[in-house]
DNA sequence: CAAGGTACCTGTTAGC
DNA sequence: TGCTAACAGGTACCTT
């Protein structure tokens, strides 16, 4: 569940909570969860050993924590020397960075511990379904803009509608090069990141569009629409501090967000739409859920991909 | 290359 | 009460 808004939410607390402060150790108690760090979770916990954790950054769904000082694992395969390091997460669908007193009980679902030398709080990272993963990885020029640097997992991944480098036209070309439907493009992270089903149900309601309108012949109206919309949601998302639906997506110090109860359409299956008053329905759609008004967001009679709802 | 389907996970809940 | 099936869904990877 966590999409750019909670991301945000966390990176926030990151910032305040990591910065600047050097590691003592690091602990990885499930490999899974460090899958992606292909040397392997003793490599993982040697690169953060002594490094300073610096300002968190995110793109999208991803976040990352540049490192500071010398890494103690061996040089990367393809030479030091570069922009550096950095300690990069995806929270999946059940991850949590949380910070807290170090001595505190080790949550059930723990995957790695993160120790700092001045014997502060903790940084822990607990995900029950392990579909999210940390890895530290080398730092990149940014495809998107000249002076920034990116993890080299994710330079396939599209600027978010929040950062400056997002451009509207070139996402709007994307889209009509695209023989797909809305909402398969905006859940695309290689076209636009952050969105995940949540925001996308939301955005498309706003802006009065199906899921399955075909991209190839959006209007630039349409396309400023729907793109304006997931702005304002994930906006408005952040401002109350992000959709908790129950106590698997909180904050870095294990608080929910609010804006599950300002939702529109996704969960309100046969609930009245807030502007015409007609239930919500509900499609199966790339095996997970779609929630849309029947009459303000019209299936288009030239749907893209038919999804198996009424 | 693009499009679309599926595996990967585990706790919760609905249904019998 | 106890069991099973469905469900939640982001991303990498696979097939077409």
């Amino acid at each position: 569940m966590p999409e750019l808004p909670e991301v945000e939410v966390v990176r926030r607390g990151l910032e305040r909570w990591t910065t600047g402060r050097t590691i003592a150790c690091a602990e990885v108690l499930h490999p899974r969860s460090v899958r992606r760090h292909e040397a392997g979770p003793a490599d993982f916990a040697a690169r953060l050993k002594g490094r300073t954790m610096l300002t968190p950054r995110r793109r999208g769904k991803y976040m990352w924590i540049p490192l500071d000082g010398e890494s103690g694992g061996p040089p990367p395969r393809n030479g030091s020397g570069g922009p550096g390091e950095a300690m990069l997460a995806h929270l999946g669908m059940s991850g949590q960075l949380l910070v807290g007193e170090p001595d505190r009980e080790r949550e059930k679902h723990l995957r790695v511990r993160i120790v700092f030398d001045d014997g502060g709080h903790d940084l822990r990272f607990v995900d029950q379904r392990t579909f999210g993963h940390l890895m530290v990885t080398d730092l990149v020029p940014d495809a998107f803009s000249a002076e920034a640097l990116v993890p080299e997992p994710i330079v396939h991944i599209a600027a978010d509608p929040l950062e400056d480098a997002f451009d509207a036209e070139t996402f709007f070309r994307a889209l009509r090069r695209r023989r797909t439907g809305i909402k398969r493009a905006l859940l695309d992270q290689s076209l636009i990141s952050g969105v995940g089903n949540i925001y996308a149900d939301e955005a498309l309601w706003r802006a009065r569009l199906h899921w399955a309108r075909p991209t190839d012949t959006m209007t630039r109206a349409e396309a400023t629409r729907v793109l304006e919309a997931a702005r304002d949601v994930m906006g408005a998302a952040l401002a109350v501090g992000g959709t908790s639906f129950d106590s698997l997506y909180v904050n870095v110090n294990g608080e929910s967000g609010y804006f599950e109860r300002s939702l529109d359409a996704y969960g309100r299956r046969d609930e009245p739409c807030r502007r015409c008053g007609t239930p919500i329905r509900r499609d199966e759609f790339m095996n997970r859920s779609s929630y849309s008004c029947p009459v303000c967001q019209p299936r288009p009679r030239r749907a893209r991909h038919q999804g198996s709802g009424t």
